[in-house]
Parts: structure tokens; sequence; C-alpha cells
DNA sequence: CGAATTTGACCAGCGC
DNA sequence: GCGCTGGTCAAATTCG
């Protein structure tokens, strides 16, 4: 039963599947990805999760939960999108665009507050927010009075001529969610990947997997920065997947992931990772217990 | 080395 | 006019 496979990986049920993962951070998502295709994984048959290992797990896959698995949906908070008249459409005295020279130097003038028209609030949680699939590049950061989290802004990077901005910042009376404000529309359609990334993204030779491990390990526990939207990165450089399919709806997503995973040298990179472990989890006739 | 991020400085709007 | 605040700039730094 899919569901219930999804569910071992995620510590939600007695399943033995654990520990490895939250030994190394590479075999985690491997293994994750893997699990729902056949009993690759067995761990000793004594061990036994404790429920803060499962509590961390189940933080870990948080993230991928919504975008990669359609079946199973931990409650997360949806997309609110403010009321229609919550939403500031403020007027507009100056463009936004307008270029003047400051009064002490030839630069362009700044956009001010007032210019900022078209604001679009939305509260949304951290995947939410790594899920987003424009390109942003982050110009400022400042404090917020009243607020114990800074806000940070964004400007779209897809396509120089772009105006679109956009405010995260986090919402002091729930810190798992997030306040983002966007500002002025794109000037162009979706952009064909994401460029967001870069300096995260340039490995040149590597799996998928090893990648990906490579950005957990790197950020470990301080933010989840493994996404969804890393994941379809890495995929697209890895595995020529065409990104206009994976910019389909999550069932779509799931379906290329799978197809991607399954093409994925997963044995062999176990041993790699793992080579004093491979005669405990790579027995010989691996079965699906009960408990998974 | 190129691109993204960080961070202090600068500027404009707003309230008093 | 002044000070506070938010938004942006741009040099320095970071990253792969």
């Amino acid at each position: 039963m899919e569901n219930w496979d999804w569910q071992a990986v995620v510590g939600e049920s007695s399943n033995d599947a654990g520990i490895s993962y939250l030994e190394n951070p590479a075999f985690r998502f491997d293994s994750w990805s893997f699990q729902q295709e056949e009993d690759l994984m067995r761990f000793p048959e004594n061990f036994e999760p404790s429920p803060k290992d499962l509590d961390e797990l189940e933080e870990l896959y948080k993230p991928f939960y919504t975008e990669f698995n359609p079946y199973i949906v931990p409650v997360l908070e949806e997309h609110v999108e403010e009321p229609e008249n919550q939403i500031q459409q403020q007027s507009v005295s100056q463009s936004a665009n307008i270029s003047g020279a400051n009064k002490d130097s030839g630069k362009p003038k700044r956009s001010s507050r007032k210019n900022q028209k078209n604001r679009v609030v939305q509260h949304v949680t951290a995947d939410d927010l790594q899920s987003d699939r424009w390109a942003w590049r982050k110009y400022g950061q400042k404090p917020i009075k009243g607020s114990p989290y800074p806000r940070s802004y964004y400007r779209c990077s897809s396509s120089k001529g772009c105006l679109a901005r956009k405010q995260v910042e986090r919402s002091c009376s729930d810190p798992g969610v997030f306040i983002i404000t966007y500002t002025a529309e794109h000037s162009h359609g979706h952009p064909t990947r994401r460029n967001s990334l870069a300096g995260s993204t340039r490995k040149k030779s590597s799996t998928v997997a090893k990648s990906l491990a490579d950005k957990i390990e790197l950020h470990g526990a301080e933010e989840t920065v493994i996404s969804p939207t890393n994941i379809k990165d890495e995929l697209v450089k890895h595995e020529s997947i065409n990104m206009e399919e994976l910019e389909m709806p999550n069932i779509m997503l799931s379906d290329e992931l799978v197809q991607s995973f399954e093409n994925f040298e997963f044995e062999g990179f176990f041993l790699d990772q793992f080579p004093d472990l491979s005669h405990e989890v790579w027995p010989e006739s691996a079965t699906l217990t009960d408990g998974c």
C-alpha cells in the first residue's frame, strides 16, 4: 500500500526504517526516494527509533509531502490569500519607474512606498515559500519595528527589466508562517528554470542524491534548505528532465520524480557511502515486513 | 571568476 | 523642520 510506505519513511508507523536516515542525510534522501518502490532498505531487526528520531524525521520530510506525494498530506497550512478587501491597492501618485534626479546626484530616483501598487499579501508556510517558481534575487534586509524578525527584499532575477518585487518576513505571532508581499507584476513569463540558486547548484558532476545530500549537510538544521524546488533543479541538471514537465502540477511532478529515481543507481551509491553497513541493509532477500 | 548575498548607507514618505 | 521608518543602492563578502 503506497500510503503506508510513505508513512513509514517519515516515521509515523513503527517501521524500523529510520536510523540510517538520521545518521546520514544523503542516505536519508535516497532511501526515502526508493522506499515506495520495494523494500530496498532494511534495518537491523532490533532497531527501534526513538520518538525524538521520528520527530526529526518528520520535520525533515515535511518539505516533500505536498510536492512529491499527493496521497499523504500531513496537515499543512494552506495558502492564505488575504481577502480581496485586504489586498492593498495603493494609489499611485507617481509612477514607480519614472526616473528623476536626486537633489544631490544624477542617480535615478528611488521608488517610494507610495509607488507600490498592486501589493498582494500572502501568508505561507516555509514549504510554500520554497516552492516559489520565480527566480528572486535578494537585495536587502531590514529589521522591522515591532517584529523580532527582519524583512527580506527580493527582486525578480529572471528578466532584467522586470519590476516584480517580493518582501518576506516571518510572522511574529506565528514564526512558522511567512508573510510575503508581492509588488508589481512580472513583465515576462515563468523562467525556464530558476537561477536564484547560483552558488549552490553549480556542481559539475555528481548524482542528484549526492548533490542534495551536500546541501543538507552544508546547511544542517538551521533551516529547511532542501525543497521541491531544489530537487527540481537537481533533476533537471543531472537527469536532463524537461523543465516544462516539472512545472506541471504536483501529480505530474511526482511521476517524473519517481521515474527519475528509478533510473538512479541507488545500490552503487549506497555502497559508496556505507560500505560497512552494506551487509546489514542489503540483505540478499529483502522483504517487506508488516511494519512498513 | 561570475553571480548571489550581506550589510551599512542613503533617500523618501509620513506623522508630529 | 525633524525624527522615525521602510525601501533601495552598492560595495564588500561569500560561494562553488
